[in-house]
DNA sequence: AAAGCTACTTTGCTTTACCAAGTAGCTTAT
DNA sequence: ATAAGCTACTTGGTAAAGCAAAGTAGCTTT
């Protein structure tokens, strides 16, 4: 029962969630994660997680000079992505809910 | 991203904040994770979850008969299950509130 | 005796987070 | 100038856990 399973399912989710702020890189998005408190996100695990969004065309990617350090990949949320997002937030919220009505 | 990954490590710990309201089996378990919203989790689900937390210690077990059907097996959560629900409660808190700061 | 609910088990599959290591651009300090 | 350190992305292998499907079986009702 560690912290690795709790986060399943989540992280692709909150990831998407932070594109859809606007656009951004990995590194970035490593640092947003932290900041809201899911620390201890590896590299190993983020950029697999965008390669799927990619993949699944939830989001789109541009290549751009960085003013610091070598070349990034910017992301930006799509149309699919948006409808993806919401469809994701909902199952969030009636999954919190019932697990919330459970444990506490 | 289906439900399935959503559930990981959240239904482990609901199954054994279920039994820590009291005695019970499998089969009622199912029943009071459907009445709590979390429908279509199948008997391959739950009875491993279950296995588990038993392997573990943290629930402890007690066959009897039914007066209805086929024998139960009674499982009652343990001191360590108490302790690691408690533990569980936590780390839900903390995960859930880091992801509700990013997706809403 | 057939259907249907109750009750638990087993096998194989898929997804996804994690660890570890590697590649590489650029800046700063010694 | 060279070593250290931050930035930035990639790849390969592992383990955990939910799920579908099927099987075994006791008991009640029609």
């Amino acid at each position: 029962m560690d912290n690795a399973q709790l986060l399943k399912g989540i992280l692709e989710g909150c990831v998407l969630s932070i594109i859809a702020r606007g656009e951004t890189y990995g590194y970035e998005i490593l640092q947003d994660l932290e900041a809201a408190g899911l620390a201890d996100i590896g590299e190993g695990t983020l950029y697999p997680v965008i390669t799927r969004l990619d993949k699944g065309g939830l989001i789109s990617c541009r290549r751009a000079k960085s003013p610091l350090g070598p070349i990034r990949k910017y992301y930006s949320i799509t149309q699919a992505g948006t409808q993806a997002l919401e469809d994701f937030k909902a199952r969030y919220k009636a999954i919190s809910q019932s697990a919330e009505k459970i444990l506490f």
